[in-house]
DNA sequence: ATAACGAGACTAGGCGTTCCGTTTCTGTTA
DNA sequence: TAACAGAAACGGAACGCCTAGTCTCGTTAT
C-alpha cells in the first residue's frame, strides 16, 4: 500500500527515509490506541512522528489506509497459526480464543467500529478492509469446516458461509456494542454452540 | 429526548414550533437515507427543513442525538409483536425474519454503523443507542428462549445471552460488513442452527 | 539533476455558538 | 376590552474552532 511501484533500478533524488515511515506508523498506531480513529488528526500524527503532513500524503492517500497500514504493521495481526487438533471445537477455539482475548485486552473496538464506518462510504477502502480483517479470519475456520466434513464429525448440507457466520458474528456484536463483556467464557460457548449446530443441523438426532 | 422538561402548567412565551419539529426530523430522516451519518450537515438538515440551526440546537443536543430522534420516529422502530407460536424455531422466525428485511431493504448499514462509531466515543450516546437498538430486540427473542426451556424443547445449562448473541449477531456481522448479502435464507439458517445448538448444547445425542 | 524531506501557510468544509430582529404566546394594567 | 410588558421561540447569518488535504518553500540526500 505504501510502495504502489517496486522498480530494481535504483531511483533517482533522495531516497524515501525508512525512519520516516516507521515513525509515522508507531506514531498514528500509539495515537489510535490512546484514542479512537476520529478522535486523532494527521496533524497530531504528524506532530509525534516529528514528520510533515506532506510527507505522510506523499506515501498514504487518506488517514484512513495510513490507519490500516498502521494497524497491519505495528498491530501483527498476520494470517493465525492453522492448527490441525483432530476436532473441530479444537480447531475454532484455536482461532477464536486467541483472537478474542486480543480484542478484549486493546481498545480495539473503537477502531474496528470506525474502520467499519468508514468503509461504509468509501468502497475502496472498503474492500480493502474486509481482506485483511474478515476473510483473512475466515478461511483456516472455513479450512476448519471442511476438515470435519471430510472426517464425517459434520454431516449433511452445510451452509459453510453462515457458519462462519455464526462463528464470527457473536464476537464481533459483543465488540461493537458493548452490551456484555468480550471473556474467554463467551468464545468458548459459541464454539460449543457452533459445533453443536454443525452436528444437528435439522436438529435431529440418530 | 426532545422535552427534557414536562410541566402541565402552560409555559409562556411563544410555544414550539410542531411544525418546525416534524420538519426537522423530516429533513433529517431523508438527508440519511440519501446520505450516510457522516455525509449529511446540520446545515444541509436546517436547510431543507426550513429551520434555522440555531432552533436544532435548542431542542437536540447534538447531531447524533437528532440523527437517533429523527430514526425513532420515522422509521417506526417500534417493539415487535411478539407472537408465540408454539415452537422456538416460529418464534424466532417471527422475530428476525421481518427484521432482517427490514434491514436488507433500506440503507440501513452506514447508518447503524455510523452510529456504532458515534456510540465508541460518547457513552451516553451509546447507552442510548443500545437501550433502542439492541435491548429492545433482544428482548423478545429472550422471552422465547424462557418459553422454549419452560416447555421442555431445550434442556441442561443454557447461557441465554451468549445465544441472544447467536441469533443476532450474525445478521449484524452480515450488516455491517457486507461479505454476504443479508437474504430471507440466511436469516431462516441461522435461526435453524441456533435452535439445533440449542436443543444439544454438548453436541450430545440420546 | 532529481526527488524526498520538514515546516508551515492555505483552502474548504463541518460542528456548535452567538447575536439579531421578528413572531407568538402569557400576564398585568387601565 | 384593549393596550402593554415580559418571556421564549423563530429564521437568518455570521463567527470561532477544528480537521482533511493541498501547496509552496528552502533544505538535504543520492
Amino acid at each position: 500500500m505504501a510502495e504502489p511501484i517496486t522498480t530494481d533500478a535504483p531511483r533517482r533524488g533522495r531516497p524515501r527515509s525508512e525512519h520516516s515511515r516507521r515513525a509515522i506508523l508507531r506514531a498514528a498506531s500509539e495515537l489510535l490506541l490512546e484514542r479512537g480513529l476520529g478522535e486523532i488528526s494527521m496533524d497530531a500524527v504528524a506532530g509525534r512522528a516529528g514528520a510533515s503532513k506532506a510527507t505522510i500524503y506523499r506515501w498514504w492517500p487518506s488517514k484512513e489506509l495510513l490507519v490500516l497500514d498502521a494497524l497491519l504493521s505495528e498491530w501483527a495481526t498476520g494470517t493465525p497459526p492453522e492448527v490441525d487438533t483432530g476436532s473441530l471445537a479444537g480447531d475454532l477455539r484455536g482461532l477464536i480464543l486467541p483472537w478474542t482475548n486480543h480484542l478484549a485486552t486493546r481498545p480495539y473496538g473503537r477502531v474496528i467500529s470506525a474502520l467499519i464506518a468508514a468503509a461504509q462510504s468509501d468502497p475502496q477502502f472498503g474492500e480493502e478492509y474486509r481482506a485483511h480483517f474478515v476473510k483473512l479470519r475466515r478461511e483456516p475456520a472455513r479450512a476448519a469446516l471442511l476438515r470435519a466434513r471430510e472426517r464425517g464429525e459434520i454431516v449433511g448440507e452445510i451452509d459453510i458461509e453462515a457458519a462462519l457466520d455464526l462463528l464470527y458474528g457473536p464476537i464481533y456484536h459483543r465488540l461493537l456494542h458493548g452490551h456484555a463483556p468480550l471473556t474467554k467464557r463467551f468464545a468458548n460457548t459459541i464454539v460449543d454452540y457452533v459445533v453443536a449446530a454443525l452436528r444437528r443441523p435439522d436438529g435431529a438426532c440418530g
